[in-house]
DNA sequence: GTTGAAATTGTCATCGTTGACAGAAAGGCG
DNA sequence: CGCCTTTCTGTCAACGATGACAATTTCAAC
């Protein structure tokens, strides 16, 4: 009874004898044998294990995300391991490179600012990646977004239809230029309207980050009567720091965000928001991941998700 | 120029030539080598990882302490891969297994119920463990909790000062009798104050389950003016059901959280908690898995942290 | 009983690193 | 210069699994 033999059953390989397969199972039970990941790792090339980097495990976004992915990979038999980075790109050098030293099968990546180049060294290094919200053309790295444009325009479309003239945008100074969809939209909604848009600030994307934002823009243009916020923390940060100022939401300032996170609905006021469905984005990273895994090519069409606005009270 | 001598460079060992040194890096630099960690941590049984493994991401007390103890942990140069287990014990075999089987170099983990024999089991195979929240008895685990019954009694006092005497309680029902710490002080506060306590449901640790269980329990007492909840998440289900059924918080009933996530000051009304101070279990956690990695022991006295609590507007 | 093919099991090398130890080079001293 | 010590570098085995292939067993058919 070889070692060679034990591992064939193990891994469920053909041309085993039942009575050999057996006696294999009953001494593996006895012994508590378990095979080790790291030597297979070492020769197969593969760990059955798949990362999921994410900036900030604070933004309630990721954890939601997480939950929807973990349980997806699982289903492929498959482990899943979160790693933060906190938006960087050292930090996300640091853990690209022990997932990927690690064999991991893949990763899903938001990336961290001007890290483009990083990911595609790990990507020619054979790490098969996939990119949340940035676009990336290079073998072996395929990339999923929301169309945070036509977002940005639902919401300012929203904000005008009500009434609202002067709209400020609380951006996250996290956004290298290439990935400032949100203020795209922003911009083109108002062109298109033939209206000008308030002032842009831009400010770390965190609760804090949305009262510190929210302080500047008012102090910048103390009339505005609305505001489109980078995602729904900041807008909760907002609203805080608005109502501070004395100033009631949406009374005198209608606030609007991004990503309907669980939370949106159970503040008060709940905030209108453009959701990103986490269930739609874990399903196409997955199916994404599965892809460039299971098939031999490196190539994956960049994939657009819809988004849709989710009135409430707020704006 | 051998892999040996590349070996020691990469290790900072002792005994090589700094011309040799040089030479190496200089080489290590142009060819974009990296050590492959399977391969080493297969010969030494270490990794520079650490697991924190929780049961529900999406609770937010898990990510703040999760960003807290990543800080910690990259500060002695090592890697944290974070997993979840849904609270199933099979689920959390699985991530053990994995993590075991990489090699890392310890776990601090958020025990799923009826486990403890499981987390005996890993520590046997020489897994260092730290767990939070129980109390197990082994080599190789260390324990740390909050002193969850003092929590409780602060938090029933706080009430009973207030006026309140029907006060009930919203359990976790995915708590084993001996974990019921919360609800032992509920009770103890009431045996000493000469008082009776309501009732006491149990529901899953979610805002979802903080509705459900509000719903049962004043439909078993409608009378009742205040309630002690498991934790933050589940206190906000509490206001939220609280309300829709056209009550007030906190002038009809009085809702006590636990945790003390970012979240509940943010809420309206903001959240009166018993704190667990995320910042104090990170560095506790940390310490004991560092004292089980550097040191030869397998021992680690419990230890049992702190709690206070904040009154905001719910209680 | 022999033969041949198919099914089953074993052997050996390998993945990339490090531990143990041996060998080579360098330096000190009489 | 020879000898010894110290410093540096290389060789070999090992970690525990699997890929490639060889050896053995089984079994049917002649």
């Amino acid at each position: 009874m070889s070692a060679r033999t034990v591992s064939r059953v193990v891994n469920n390989e053909y041309g085993v004898a039942e009575a050999t397969r057996k006696q294999v199972l009953e001494a593996i039970e006895e012994l508590g044998y378990r095979p080790n990941l790291l030597a297979r790792a070492l020769i197969t090339k593969r760990s059955g294990t798949v990362g999921l980097v994410g900036g900030d495990m604070t933004d309630p976004y990721f954890p939601a995300l997480a939950e929807a992915v973990h349980h997806r990979v699982s289903e492929s038999g498959r482990t899943t391991f979160f790693a933060c980075t906190g938006n960087d790109p050292q930090r996300q050098d640091m853990v690209l490179r022990s997932l990927w030293s690690y064999a991991v099968d893949g990763v899903i990546v938001f990336p961290a600012p001007d890290s483009v180049d990083q990911l595609r060294g790990y990507a020619r290094l054979g790490l098969r990646i996939v990119v949340v919200d940035d676009v990336i053309d290079a073998p072996g790295i395929a990339c999923v977004r929301f169309d945070l444009v036509a977002g940005a325009r639902l919401g300012v479309r929203h904000l005008l239809d009500s009434g609202r003239r002067r709209v400020g945008m609380l951006a996250s100074e996290l956004s290298p230029p290439r990935r400032r969809r949100r203020e795209s939209g922003f911009r083109s909604a108002f062109d298109d309207a033939g209206l000008d848009h308030g002032a842009i600030v831009r400010a770390p994307p965190t609760v804090q980050g949305g009262e510190a934002g929210i302080d500047r823009l008012l102090d910048l243009q103390p009339d505005l009567d609305a505001i489109l916020a980078y995602n729904d923390v900041m807008a909760i940060g907002a609203v805080r720091a608005i109502e501070a100022r004395g100033r009631r939401v949406p009374d005198d300032i209608a606030v609007v965000g991004f990503d309907d996170v669980e939370l949106s609905a159970y503040m008060r006021p709940a905030l209108t928001t453009v959701r990103l469905d986490r269930s739609l984005l874990s399903i196409e990273v997955t199916r994404a991941l599965h892809s460039f895994i299971d098939a031999p090519g490196d190539r994956f069409d960049p994939v657009v998700l819809p988004v849709e606005l989710v009135v409430r009270q707020s704006a």
